[in-house]
RNA sequence: GGGCUCGUGGUCUAGCUGGUUAUGACGUCGCCCUUACACGGCGGAGGUCAGGAGUUCGAAUCUCCUCGAGCCCA
């Protein structure tokens, strides 16, 4: 063992941070498959890179570092695997923005080459920042979506799906967004309160209300309420579509709202989902009205070529001309938008691929997973329940990884490749055969690509070695970590794909964490200026403080405020600390001591006994994903009782050469050593530079402090022995006297504590004597105390009873209590442990000052 | 409109499988530079646990209602 080395006099984050990092190997965090360990992969999110990784991915990040440091330390083979989501419009924009091109101006390949080089860019970056937080990422197990070996994969899982049925392609209505011109699904539409127009015009004799009326030269039918007086008998008749001219049949239906508007709704192709629904249900036509750049189709007649925007305002004004149109009301309205770029959605019907959903099998797989917490599934469950449409995977962009099939340009059948030919782009790349219906060779290559979760729902069976069979090597993962605003999407999906590939689970356990908002307490964002990046926080108070703001400013899965207060407070807790080490080394180093010395004094039996309790408290909390629980407990242990009162009260054996020292020094070697590895995954720096100066090697290769027998005795009588010391004090402290000044002759009557091995006399300069037997002292029965838990459980309704009972009791059966009392006429046992009476004492004669701490009597007679 | 979460000293927060005095941080006030630490120590003030009703011997904790906030979804 070396000897212990001093600590400089200050902690400097900005110093130890980088040079730990230097120091550290990444190797150290890999995950070995040939370990015997148990494993425990992580199936951790993949970033969208776009360059910055914010506070929201870090706070998530920090979750994942305390679980995969803290897992390593207790002895399993963890997998930390860090992926990155490329694919999608953001990049694309980013690109065309950056270049002063738009998509078609460059060919497919060209355009894909330029956004892969902005992706790669924007990864660096971030890998920087992860580095900087000090996480423990397991870099052997990167992986790129954009890049061949991973959408290999996701063009492989694609076939097997197709194969097994899974994934079709259909004419079917979607959710289209005009600005992206793609199809998106239904988890990528988010509503938006929206201030609009509801128009009341004429439809030939009958009045209709409707928010769209650019939507009239789609109009397919009239519905009214099936019981709706007002329409009596007009169900089956056909109407005249004004301006457009069209007959279109009326029907009724249960779902029309009679009290909304005028009653009567027109159902177009489409305006939202609910005309889906009826669409469907009574086979009406289809007329397309709106294209996929969100302008007016022939349909629309001499509107045609307008933005939609524009066709709504000259249909108005021409109904106006017409004298059709009745009155407009304002209406708040709830919008479905494209989540990323907020355009409201169009619904089209479109050729695209659909992912069956099954929710049966989602469910199942679903509950078998442990969430965290707990009532973080009846989101999923939810979700799942109210599935309508099956999920629309193809896209109309470019950089995505493409559908790889062909179409047979004479027969139009399907065509395949082969597994060992993926990856492929079916625009670029021929198939090796011909069409085997026809034997035609001319083929075109299916343009549409895949939606990005698409790749980012198999990251699962990527980290687990899948390669297509059913159970992958490492399958099912240990633990998926995420925030609750993908519950819907991520998650779901990839439990959906779980099973359509291996029939399992993807997890053992998912935890949930809550999203970050800004310190006026509003989700962060630019338009509000509230952001707060990982850098600025770092550069300021480093990042093992703003780790500790992650683990306890909120109870894991509750959103999190930043308040600069936390880290402040994270960074007061480390100075603290540090000193508490550094006098520890300083005592330490001043004498060899026995590593072996008995542990005898009262004091020392007390720290450990508390250092027992935390090491359970701690490891409790992180076996449940509590962070906030298990670093508070470690702040509370440091601060309270080994700093402010532990030391406080060993110092003067410390100083002195009392063979009792060796016990103070092996036990305050024992706790800091305890300590540092528990701070080990909150604060890896902080923790590992402590360590450096104890023993050799790191402390993120030990072990997780085994859980030691709590000695309940001394704990409790040690708890009694810090009262009184700091009940005297406070005392010297109100006598106006230093807490250092001598203070004369201190009895204290106990029978609980006999002796302290001096610590109390030095730690308050007083002589102390100890006593077990208060015949000193004048006693008098005082108040009586009741145990309620004991007595409330026992003797329920009777409780007050039995309570004003013993308070009648004369004092000497108080003090010796029957075995049965009487209350109320009615008999009823005495509980054990019930009630106790305590005594009040009384010093006649001698000039004393008496202090009462519970029931022990502490007398002090001041220095003449 | 439905679902979920939540409302605790000035601010943020723990507790919420019911049990004596409701946790901690920041702030605030007073005292102390006592040889690890003034980025510290000691002490104080500050709470109708959103409001109301109920269950119970006992409610911040369980139930119901009202009000308010946030999130998810129609």
């Amino acid at each position: 063992m070396s000897p212990p080395k001093d600590l400089p006099k200050n902690y400097h984050f900005a110093e130890v941070e980088p040079r730990w990092q230097g120091v550290w190997r990444d190797e150290d965090y890999y995950f070995d498959k040939k370990s015997p360990l148990p494993q425990f992969v992580i199936d951790t999110p993949p970033p969208y890179p776009t360059g910055t990784f914010h506070i929201g991915n870090a706070f998530n990040w920090c979750y994942i570092d305390f679980i995969a440091r803290y897992k390593r330390m207790q002895g399993y083979n963890v997998m930390f695997p860090q992926g990155w989501d490329c694919h999608g419009l953001p990049t694309e924009v980013k690109v065309e923005e950056i270049h002063g091109i738009t998509k078609n101006d460059v060919p497919r390949e060209k355009f894909r080459e330029m956004c892969r080089e902005l992706t790669l860019a924007n990864i660096g970056k971030m890998r920087l920042t992860l580095r900087k937080l000090g996480f423990s990422v397991d870099w052997s197990n990167e992986y790129i979506t954009m890049l061949p070996e991973y959408y290999k994969k996701t063009q492989f899982s694609f076939l097997k799906m197709l194969a097994s049925g899974y994934i079709y392609q259909s004419e079917h209505p979607v959710n289209f967004c005009t600005r992206c011109e793609t199809a998106i699904a239904f988890a990528e539409v988010a509503y938006e309160p929206r201030e609009t127009h509801l128009n009341y015009f004429d439809f030939d004799g009958v009045e209709i209300a409707t928010t769209r009326p650019e939507l009239l030269a789609a109009c397919v039918a009239v519905a009214v309420h099936t019981e709706d007086e007002r329409y009596r008998g007009i169900s089956g008749r056909h109407l005249t579509v004004p301006i457009f001219g069209h007959q279109v049949p009326v029907i009724s239906d249960e779902a029309v709202d009679p009290a909304f508007g005028s009653g009567a709704v027109m159902i177009c192709t489409f305006g939202d989902k609910q005309d889906v629904f009826w669409w469907k249900q009574h086979h009406l036509d289809l007329r397309k009205a709106i294209d996929r750049q969100g302008r007016m189709t022939p349909v629309a007649g001499k509107y045609e070529g307008q933005r939609s925007g524009e066709c709504r305002e000259a249909i108005l004004s021409d109904m106006k001309e017409l004298g059709i149109l009745k009155k407009q009301e304002p209406l708040e309205q709830r919008v479905g938008t494209c989540w990323r770029c907020k355009t409201p959605i169009e619904i089209m019907s479109e050729r695209q691929w659909f992912v069956k959903i099954v929710p049966d099998e989602i469910m199942k797989a679903a509950r078998e997973v442990k969430w965290t917490p707990g009532h973080m599934f009846l989101r999923m469950e939810n979700w799942i329940g109210q599935m309508e449409w099956d999920w629309c995977i193809s896209r109309q962009r470019i950089f995505a990884t493409p559908i790889p099939v062909w179409f047979c340009k004479e027969c139009g059948t399907m065509i395949l490749p082969d597994e060992k030919d993926l990856p492929l782009d079916p625009t670029t790349k021929k198939p090796d055969h011909p069409c085997e219906k026809c034997g035609c060779a001319e083929v075109i290559g299916e343009e549409d690509v895949l939606d990005t979760w698409m790749d980012s729902s198999i990251s699962v069976l990527n980290v687990t070695g899948w390669n297509g069979t059913r159970t992958p090597p490492l399958f099912p993962a240990q633990i998926r970590p995420q925030g609750h605003d993908i519950i819907r999407t991520w998650a779901f999906y990839t439990i959906l794909r779980a099973v359509a590939l291996t029939g399992k689970r993807p997890w053992d356990e998912i935890l949930v964490n809550g999203m970050v908002l800004g310190e006026d307490g509003f989700k962060m964002s630019k338009s509000r200026g509230n952001i707060i990046t990982p850098e600025e926080i770092v550069e300021q108070y480093g990042s093992d403080a703003f780790r500790q703001w992650a683990a306890a400013g909120a109870a894991t899965g509750s959103d999190i405020m930043f308040i600069w207060n936390d880290v402040i407070a994270a960074s007061r807790f480390q100075t603290k600390l540090w000193n508490v080490a550094r006098f520890i080394l300083l005592q330490l180093g001043k004498k060899e001591f026995n590593h072996e010395a008995p542990v005898t004094a009262l004091a020392d039996c007390w720290l450990l006994a508390k250092l027992a309790e935390t090491v359970s408290e701690v490891t409790e909390s992180m076996e449940q994903y509590q962070f906030d629980r298990g670093l508070k407990a470690l702040r509370e242990f440091s601060w309270n009782v080994l700093a402010d009162n532990y030391i406080e009260l060993v110092k003067g054996r410390l100083y002195s050469d009392d063979p009792s020292r060796d016990s103070a020094c092996r036990v305050l070697w024992e706790t800091i050593d305890a300590l540092c590895r528990m701070i080990a995954p909150y604060a890896p720096h902080f923790s590992e530079e402590i360590y450096s100066h104890l023993k050799r090697g790191s402390v993120h290769t030990t072990c997780w402090p085994e859980p030691l027998p709590c000695d309940q005795e001394a704990r409790d009588t040690g708890d009694l022995l810090i009262r009184l010391v700091s009940e005297i004090r406070r005392f010297k402290h109100e006598q106006g006297l230093a807490l250092n000044a001598p203070l004369g002759k201190v009895t204290l009557f106990t029978p609980q504590i006999s002796e302290d091995g001096g610590d109390m006399a030095r730690a308050l300069n007083a002589t102390i004597e100890w006593r077990a037997d208060t015949s000193a002292l004048e006693k008098r029965p005082g108040e009586i105390v009741f145990n309620m838990a004991v007595i409330g459980p026992a003797l329920r309704k009777d409780a007050k009873a039995f309570m004003d009972a013993v308070r009648a009791l004369p004092g000497d059966l108080l003090s010796n209590p029957p075995a049965m009392i009487d209350i109320g006429g009615k008999q009823v046992e005495v509980p054990a442990n019930s009630f106790s009476q305590q005594t009040e004492y009384l010093v006649g004669g001698a000039r004393v000052d008496m202090i009462t701490v519970g029931d022990v009597i502490v007398t002090v007679q001041k220095n003449p």
